[in-house]
DNA sequence: TCATATTTGTTGTGGCGCACAACAAATATG
DNA sequence: CATATTTGTTGTGCGCCACAACAAATATGA
């Protein structure tokens, strides 16, 4: 569609600009013909050709044979075209989450699929950084067969931390550590000279929901992580807000009525605590709880109806300074909103004096593997932007 | 020789984005020669010395004559060059502002330097859409030379309203307007061909400061306007950030506390009216309860105490979201602020459970033309960006 | 069954914009 | 006054894209 940024630059620019549009395009769409291609990107037809050529020369994209099946049939007249798509082993990036109890490991491939994922136990706080590193690493990549180790273009690490721009850790409460080059480390361990990224694990896991979300890419989604606490993440257009520091989006830190911060009173610990006293003292799990609610347990609605009453004033804060387009719910606890929706919009109605444009609230199923997954999605996307320099140069 | 060639191609594209990114360094950067503009583009002196050929020839640029005074002299050996600037007089920017109690009108330079504003009473409340533009428009072009309505290049109008993506107005409380296309009332009253933007008056305010302050263009600034309410804006890297619907930053209509507002704990009605039931019911000015404060005046020091103490609290929120580099105040109650930024400063403190990084708090000296003066600015970078298809073809 | 229309992919040509190199001009330094 | 340094200009070459022309492959209609 249109043409990237080339500022500054020579007819080389302009060349990989194009270069990794059509590659974007590939990986949007899944398959296109050469003229179609060619439309996407407004170039002309003899253009998007020597483009595709280059790229099929580099092993980067292939044609799909015919024998494949058909996406959609428009049954057009004319000559058909090739189908061309990303080839799905031309890299492999690494997407690894360091957590509180387990670290979770995955890889994904070029055409945004991912496999091996792997979730070990593990125990941050006892642990030191530099091992925590060495472990993940170890998990990834152990077992891994040469080639596919030659093909990795990237990883991706998330943290409960805070992470400053260049991937130093101000402070990681739940795992105890402060001010650590985690960046260095990373790079200790791996040794290796593809691109490195780390980032907060809820920032990741927004932007890992986002991106392959490909219809609601557009426009600005807060992402709230509902679990033990609450965390939260914002993507803007489709790329991860940082904010100044690398802290937007921690939501569970926002005070909601006096004194109380938003993770106390929304997070799972505070929702079983007091469901646990009503109960008796019986310890109960979460899966129960939302048992409980479902089957009209009035001392779980109740609760319930607290959590909707606090969510939709978190969300109503939320909108007065971000306006956002969508909120996504994820996280364990996210799976008790579908149960309160109308009193948390209702209640969302209430606390607006004017009638402000309400957000759409959607409930993701997160995977467990949520941060790791986004993680590996960076380095997916930073392979296929302009900061990629590899496309730079043509395949020789 | 006419040249019907219509698209020209890539190359011409690529040719607009240096001649933008020409304009936008001279812009910044006050004056600079061919070789200088050639190192900060990254281009070669050649390809710069013929952007710059084209730009004299349409007049947009013009040699600063020797006799001029110099800013700065590095004394460096070698063949001087030719200094070059923007030519003030190559486009005129009309920046105006419809207010609940006033219309402003100013025009603006190619240098961005202002002149003409003129403020004038109004009576919003009481006043059909169709007439308020009429009136704005008379205000901001009458007495204006011929040469110089020939040579406006944008016309940016801001108001207290939610302004949706093409210029509709989806509600002004304070002006008592719904649902009104706005865009197409000022293109009826304007009968020209020179791109209009349309804005809500905090975004417009926000992104004004912005504009002008170099230096902090880059990173996350959060501004708020305290007047009788409290409006916001944000601006992300030199760029204003609407938000989903136009509505980011409306930071005033945040809740803080069970049930208040912030516009109604922080907005100058709110103070003086403690203030002046506190002095046994006498009106009062914020001027005079300013005096109060400064000569600690106990009453008037508890107010703003409170006051101090909500505007914390109502930051720290800000931060947990949104994660400014920077809080920009400004507004009639911005001086406010001096006199009890310790007082913010430690209860943000107080409320921070983890120390987060702080974001600078600085005071702005509000012009009263700050939204007029913002919405110049936002039409100023639209003619030196890529949007300008001014620069697509050469002058001929 | 065959002619026509339509779409695709490829090849050759031309134009545009940038980098590079070479040169003249203007200034500081010793 | 000679040398070094920087500036601005001119000519050459290269890369990239658009455009036109063409062959190939398919649907449609008679």
């Amino acid at each position: 569609m249109t043409k990237a940024d080339l500022s500054g630059g020579a007819p080389r620019l302009i060349r990989h600009s194009n270069v990794v549009a059509a590659l974007q395009a590939l990986f949007d769409q899944g398959q296109l013909s050469r003229a179609a291609l060619a439309r996407h990107l407004g170039l002309n037809r003899s253009s998007s050709g020597h483009i595709i050529a280059e790229l099929l020369a580099s092993d980067l994209v292939r044609e799909v044979p015919d024998t494949a099946p058909q996406t959609d049939t428009p049954v057009r007249a004319g000559r058909p075209g090739v189908r061309l798509e990303l080839q799905p082993d031309a890299a492999c990036f690494v997407g690894v989450e360091i957590g509180v109890e387990h670290i979770t490991t995955l890889r994904m491939n070029l055409k945004g699929t991912y496999s091996h994922c792997r979730i070990e136990p593990f125990d941050g706080r006892s642990v030191p950084v530099a091992i925590a590193v060495e472990q993940a690493v170890a998990q990834a990549f152990d077992g891994m067969p040469q080639d596919l180790r030659d093909s990795v273009e990237g990883f991706g690490l998330a943290v409960p931390a805070q992470i400053e721009e260049a991937g130093l850790i101000h402070t990681a409460p739940l795992l105890g550590w402060e001010n650590e080059d985690l960046r260095s480390l990373v790079d200790l361990a791996l040794r290796s000279e593809f691109p490195v990224m780390i980032e907060n694990d809820a920032n990741a896991f927004a932007f890992g929901e986002s991106y392959c979300d490909r219809a609601n890419r557009a426009g600005v989604t807060l992402f709230m992580v509902l679990e033990s606490g609450v965390g939260g993440g914002i993507v803007i257009d489709g790329k991860l807000y940082r904010g100044g520091h690398g802290l937007a989006g921690e939501i569970g830190h926002m005070h909601i009525r006096d004194g109380a911060e938003l993770e106390e009173v929304l997070g799972r610990d505070h929702l079983l605590q007091r469901y646990r006293v009503a109960n008796g003292g019986v310890p109960v799990s979460i899966r129960s709880f939302l048992n409980a609610v479902q089957r009209s347990d009035p001392q779980a609605v109740a609760i319930a109806s607290d959590w909707a009453q606090d969510l939709a004033q978190a969300i109503v804060s939320a909108c007065r300074l971000l306006d956002p387009n969508r909120v996504v719910l994820g996280g364990g606890l996210a799976a008790l909103y579908p149960m309160v929706a109308t009193q948390v919009l209702n209640r969302m109605g209430e606390l607006q004096a004017r009638t402000f444009p309400c957000p759409k609230i959607v409930v993701h199923k997160s995977a467990e593997s949520g941060a790791a997954f986004g993680a590996a999605c960076m380095l997916h996307q930073r392979f296929l932007s302009l900061e990629n320099e590899m496309h730079l140069r043509g395949p020789k």
